[in-house]
DNA sequence: GGACACGTTGAGAACGGTAACACTCACGAA
DNA sequence: TTCGTGAGTGTTACCGTTCTCAACGTGTCC
């Protein structure tokens, strides 16, 4: 900077208004200093620019270290939102989604003064970790399936509406009754999916059958799709996700039960080759990519606003079913 | 850092000295020092000390922004191996594996001072932009096919040798030929899969199949499935990926060609989920997570030996085949 | 014509560390 | 005794910005 300063011929504090496009410089003098600068190919130093100003033009991301299909789209949203807003993304992982490595990520973030952080924070462990973030530092939570009185702004997918338009699309095909195979019992997600279901054949008075929590992937759904086949009174299925519904058609297939003519599934995410599957799936769609979006808007929304102490926001994002050929009339009602 | 001088009774150098863990300090002075720093709960600025000795502790990976498998999972390898190495990951993702989003990338990366990059880089387009990265600045490229004459070091999969197996294997099933559903032809790993088949059926004597590429997803498979089931001649499939075999799959199936009665398929990559494809899918297993652990080993290396100029390393993991239930003798075969 | 506001610029002090060097002191060898 | 040596510590400069405040025109108003 000081040789930018000294080739146009002015102070460095000069430069520094140029770079940081302060009004009160002639436009004269700004030109030779632009020209310096390029000269020069002068780039300036971020690291001094934190020191100086405590901001560091960086954004940390916690996330969950497994391979689930959401968190991971979401990061490309978030990296490619932040960039548009100028800002680098730095993630933290953690191995388990409890307490204390969260609060060490958050730790490891802090010191490196990232202006903010994103959170998924899909089990409220995250969520009360994060409260004990320090001072000043901007949290957002994104997942989980949100109190409405959560500490800190956050942005998540209406898991239960989700679950509601799911469960009744099949009603709606004549189904009685709709099975569910859920996904973890302490996954808030998993939980508003089950309420959802479960209020959706409430209303309908249709009996509500047992479920039996497992894990997000395809393996818990074959053991569950299992236990279904084996149930001749088992007509439709709501998966909890596309990798448990993927376990629940291998499950069905191989018990010799034809989907969509005797049994009717539907699952929850649509993940990019759900519409590959044996049947192409009928699922509900979440738009992963604008959640993390929306999450960063959110997050730069509350570090704007430093002065007034606004009410944590809630941004929820409404999911859609995505029809496809996993889902059809029950064969009673079609022939009655 | 200045209070906690003045706590312990010594001069700011002294504790600069404890941090550093300097050899030459007495343990009583430490000692005190140290207690000053838990009283006042003290937390070393990075910033400052990235100012100071041009090392950020933080370290970039250049990703692509797309939800294919493989990229995806080697972050969460690179972050928790740089966590215990002690370094941030930021992530700088391109839309576009082309030259100049590449280029911007680094750019972005170098901004904020990172101390290494890691770069997916499945083109030769992104290694040929990392070329242009400001010196002194490690750069170290996971993907890719590996040219062996690579400007610098590189860790990726065998793609030729996974391919070989994967085709053997159809071979001695006792198939004629082998047929092969391949990637982008733009991609150097599709292209040495693509090698790795065809000299596998060169030395068997087999017939070499014309191959159509397409896109690493199942749509693009589908595509391909299509043309194969139509064709009776088809019995045995290899698949650039197994994103492609679920689309194989449908295909086969939509078709009425029983797997792995009448046609065999294998995939690459061994998705999380591929053992719950109907059938489950045999597969080349890749392992993502030791992929970036291994990219992230050679990076610290790298950068350590700033004396010597060592030349690039290379790194190559072997793939090992995983055998499921979408492959069986071939119906000739078997009857004869 | 002098007081005053305002646009423009510069000098110097932060910001919080590390690097380089000087100093003190105890110890052992010449 | 005298000097060199090395461990332990303090002093000062420096990393590259931004912030604060003062200074300098220049035009406007009375």
């Amino acid at each position: 900077m000081r040789d930018v300063a000294k080739l146009a011929g002015v102070s460095h504090q000069t430069v520094s208004r140029v770079i940081n496009d302060h009004p009160n410089v002639r436009a004269e003098t700004r030109e030779r200093v632009l020209a310096a600068m390029r000269s020069l190919n002068y780039r300036r130093n971020l690291a001094a620019r934190t020191l100086a100003t405590r901001e560091s033009r960086t954004l940390g991301i916690i996330g969950f270290e497994t391979t689930l299909f959401g968190p991971e789209s979401m990061l490309y949203g978030i990296e490619s939102a932040a960039r548009a807003a100028g800002y680098l993304v730095s993630v933290a992982t953690v191995r388990e989604l409890a307490h204390r490595p969260v609060l060490e990520a958050v730790d490891r973030l802090a010191q490196h003064d990232v202006d903010g952080i994103i959170a998924i924070a899909p089990k409220p462990a995250v969520t009360t970790a994060l409260t004990h973030a320090p001072n000043g530092l901007t949290c957002v939570a994104v997942g989980g399936a949100g109190s409405g009185s959560d500490p800190f702004p956050t942005v998540r997918v209406d898991n239960a509406a989700g679950a509601r338009i799911a469960t009744q699309h099949l009603l709606d095909l004549g189904h009685t009754t709709v099975h569910h195979a859920a996904g973890p019992p302490d996954w808030p997600e998993a939980q508003a999916r089950v309420d959802g279901w479960r209020e959706t054949l409430y209303a309908a008075g249709a009996v509500v059958p047992a479920i039996r929590p497992g894990w997000w992937d395809a393996a818990a759904g074959y053991e569950q799709g299992r236990r279904m086949a084996a149930d001749p009174q088992v007509t439709a299925v709501f998966c909890a996700n596309d990798r448990i519904a993927l376990g629940v058609l291998r499950a069905l297939h191989e018990a010799g039960r034809r989907v969509p003519e005797e049994v009717s599934v539907v699952g929850f995410d649509d993940m990019p080759d759900s519409g590959y599957f044996l049947p192409p799936l009928t699922t509900v769609h979440q738009d992963f990519g604008e959640l993390g979006r929306r999450a960063l808007a959110l997050l730069l929304h509350h570090m704007a606003r430093v002065d007034g102490d606004a009410p944590p926001s809630n941004v929820v994002v409404a999911p859609e079913v995505v029809l496809r050929s996993s889902t059809a009339p029950h064969r009673l009602f079609a022939r009655g």
